[in-house]
Parts: structure tokens; C-alpha cells; sequence
DNA sequence: CGTACCATTGATCACTATCAAGCTACGTGG
DNA sequence: CCACGTAGCTTGATAGTGATCAATGGTACG
């Protein structure tokens, strides 16, 4: 792997205050592999053997107990994950599987760790993404803890309307099988919540939802930065 | 503040790999400050002047929407919270109050930034830290989203069992009213949650809680290090 | 054209919350 | 020392929320 074959890689928050030697010398040892869907990468448990970064495609993290299973998350282009646990060279929380066909970067834990302790910028950056990392953590936690089923939805269907240009129509960015796992109900309970919004203004069609009347949901969802912003 | 007032703070992992200077240059703008119990320290919203570090008494973390709180966890001595608000120069995602009258040294955030943009060691220790407090969140993430009341109750009570001693008997180290908020449920519920496990030999005495067959109740709380352990 | 998978709906059940009442322990003030 | 109020815990009754099971219809893919 040669650095210039990644410009968006190199541009990602983590690595841009990088010395170019430094970057060089993780993507050196790094893969970058194509998988095609519904493939599992990294089962909880496992140690920590590579920092991953999809670079085309998006990734579930997941975890199971007790024949159980939940959506903890979804990775995009360009994100990382697992990076705590390369970190602390500590077992995987989660486990994590492709859901469309994707292109995976991989670099070697070790490396990470090594380049780490030998560059202050990147360990820096580190810093930053983790407490990214840990501010989501909380927030999908304060979502489960704190609200019910058709609020979490109400408040998932403003994000989506509003990450997707604020037109007041949305697309469901997955299945409706995985978003009822990642908000934490079942398949056939997200669909009795998707009709409990109807006196809201909220008409779905497959996956395409039109927000009629936004204040409605609005109130229903009460909306707030400490939870439902990406960012902040 | 002098640092020779505070050696246990000096030993926490977080500041042990600081040079002297640096951690006198933390310290110097520091106050130490004794608090009444039920005091609120932090509201979730507010922006981070102070790194928190409990050095005696306990602090509750919680989050509010729409009427509704939640516990989010506990800080002991040693402890820091929100540190990741203070790194990122973010608004609190959560509110803290004494439980008991608490011993609580303020850090300001900006010196916490300053040194640790100029001191990569402390900048390595805060990402160790941080990864931590991550991981910590995602097995209290998933301890709510995969398990039951009763199931949460039962790991709980054998993670408290084996932190007092492993002697078969503990002491629930909180009122019930804010153990169940912990475990995110009702007081009500926790109440029937308790009778739900005499079956598997477990005695409540106000505070006091015997497991006479861990056995029956491991069965039934399938612990694994993956959520209940605090390490790994 | 059939198979497989997903989504929806209905019926039912399990779990959890809410409301109300009563009990106990504890501290205060008469 | 006792009466009282307060707060925490428990229990019962009930309602609400979400899960499970079963059946149906739709759609994509081979």
C-alpha cells in the first residue's frame, strides 16, 4: 500500500496531523481489501488485531449474548472502528460484518500502538476521535435509557430527514429488520410505530417517509443537541 | 495546591506518567474543595471549565430528557468524570451531584488542554483513560439493550459479590431507589426483581444480600466478561 | 415459476411502569 | 419520651409497552 493511493484516508481527522514518514510507515504494513456483503470481519471476544477503516461500503457493529443480538452501530466511508480496543490491545466489545460489499483498509494493531507512542500529533488525534467515540456511546445511551420505542424512532426519523437535505422526506439508509435492532425493538414493533406516527404526518412508503407535519413530530420527539446532534 | 497534598492523585494512572513539573503546573491552579452530599456539581449541557477527580465520598453521573432521569454511572475514589467533555471543549452530555459529602479536586480545563498538548505523555495517558471510559460505556450499552431487569439485577449482584470479597454475601452499596435507576428500571420493579430471585437463593436484608446458591444464579445471569467485567 | 426473505397484521403473552396504599425506620420537636 | 412527619421500601391492582407466535402478502432472485 503507498499513502497516495488513499488521499481520503490520509484526510480523515486521525491521520491528517501526521507527518508524512509516520503515515507512510502505517499504511506500509496496512491492507486494503474489498469483501463482499453480509461478511463477518471481527467476532467480540477476539483480540485486536487490526484497526479497520471502511473506505467504501458500510459496516454493522454488533453484539450478541444469550442467542441474543443488537445493533450496537453502523461505520461509513470514511470512519474507523474498534480503535479502543486496539488501543488497550484489549478484546473486541463487538463484533462487526459487512452489509454491502465494501473496501476495507486494516492496519496492523501494532503498528498503530507503535506509531502512537512515537508521535504525539497522532496520538493527539487519537484522543479526539475516541472521545467521539465515547460522547456517541453515552448519547445512544441516554436514547435507550431514557425514551421509548416510537419516541427513539421519532427522533431517528428527524435525523435521517435532516442529514439528507431537510426536504421533509426521508430514505431509510437500511432494512427495517436492522433499524428496529438499532433502536433497540423488533421488526414487527417498528412497523406498529411507524403507523403510531401516522396522526403525525408520517406516511411511509417501503423505505422512502414523508414528515408532513414536522412540529407535530417535532413535539411528539423532542429533539435535543445532548442526544440527537452528531456533532457537539 | 501543592502536588505533595495529593499522592494518591499523583498515583492515579492518569497523571503517574507526568513529569513533576507538569503535574505541579496542573496543580498549582487547581482548588480541592470539600462538598455537602445531594449538591450538584455539573448540569448536562453546561460547557467544561473543570476536569473532576473525586478524591473522597461518591458522585452520581445522570441524564434528564423530558421529565425522565437516569443514573449513568458512579464515580469512586480515585476517579475522574468528563473528561472527554474537557478535552473535546464540549457541553456536558450528563449532570453530576454528591451523593455523599465528597472530597473533589477542579482541575481548570484549560490547563488540562494546555499540558496535555505539550506533555505526550499525559496525552498517551488520557488515551488510555479515555478507551476506558468507552469501553465502559458500550458494556453498559449492551447490558441494557440485550438483557432483562431481572438478568441486569442478578450480573449486578454477582459483580458487587465478588468486588466485597467473594464471600457469598454484599452489601448493595446504594439506596434500592438509585440501584434501580442504575439498572434502569422502577424502585417497584427492582423490589419484585429481588423476590424474582429467592428462587435462586437469594436472601435480601435491607441492604445486606446473601446468595446461597451462585450457582442457580450464575445460570441465570450468565456473566461474561465481555458486559460485566471491569477490566478486560 | 417457485423459493426465500422481508414486511405487515392480528392475537396473545410477558415484562415493566404507574398509581395507590401501607409499613418501617428515623429524626425532629413538643 | 413520645407524637409526628418524612422518606424509603414493599405490595397489590391495573395499565401500558414491547415481545412472541402465527399467518399473509409482496418482492426479488434464481
Amino acid at each position: 500500500m503507498r499513502s497516495s493511493d488513499l488521499p481520503e484516508v490520509r484526510d480523515l481527522q486521525l491521520f491528517r496531523s501526521m507527518s508524512e514518514e509516520r503515515f507512510a510507515e502505517l499504511m506500509q504494513a496496512a491492507y486494503l481489501q474489498t469483501f463482499p456483503a453480509q461478511l463477518d470481519l471481527i467476532t467480540e471476544g477476539d483480540s485486536a488485531d487490526f484497526l479497520y477503516v471502511v473506505v467504501e461500503g458500510c459496516v454493522e457493529l454488533y453484539a450478541c449474548w444469550n442467542e441474543r443480538q443488537a445493533t450496537m452501530g453502523m461505520v461509513h466511508p470514511i470512519g474507523t472502528f474498534i480503535l479502543a480496543a486496539v488501543i488497550k490491545d484489549a478484546p473486541f466489545l463487538m463484533s462487526a460484518r459487512t452489509l454491502d460489499k465494501s473496501k476495507i483498509l486494516l492496519i496492523p494493531a501494532e503498528d498503530v500502538r507503535h506509531v502512537f507512542e512515537a508521535d504525539s500529533d497522532f496520538a493527539r488525534a487519537i484522543i479526539s476521535e475516541l472521545a467521539d467515540c465515547y460522547r456517541g456511546m453515552v448519547k445512544e445511551h441516554k436514547d435507550l435509557k431514557l425514551r421509548s420505542a416510537v419516541e427513539r424512532l421519532a427522533n431517528r426519523l428527524l435525523g435521517f430527514e435532516k442529514e439528507q437535505g431537510g426536504t421533509g422526506e426521508l430514505v431509510l439508509p437500511y432494512d427495517k429488520r436492522k433499524l428496529a435492532s438499532m433502536l433497540g425493538m423488533t421488526p414487527e414493533n417498528l412497523s406498529r410505530a411507524l403507523n403510531t406516527l401516522r396522526p403525525y404526518g408520517v406516511d411511509v412508503d417501503n423505505n422512502v417517509v414523508r414528515l408532513n407535519d414536522m412540529a407535530a413530530v417535532k413535539t411528539l420527539a423532542k429533539p435535543t443537541a445532548l442526544i440527537d446532534d452528531k456533532d457537539t
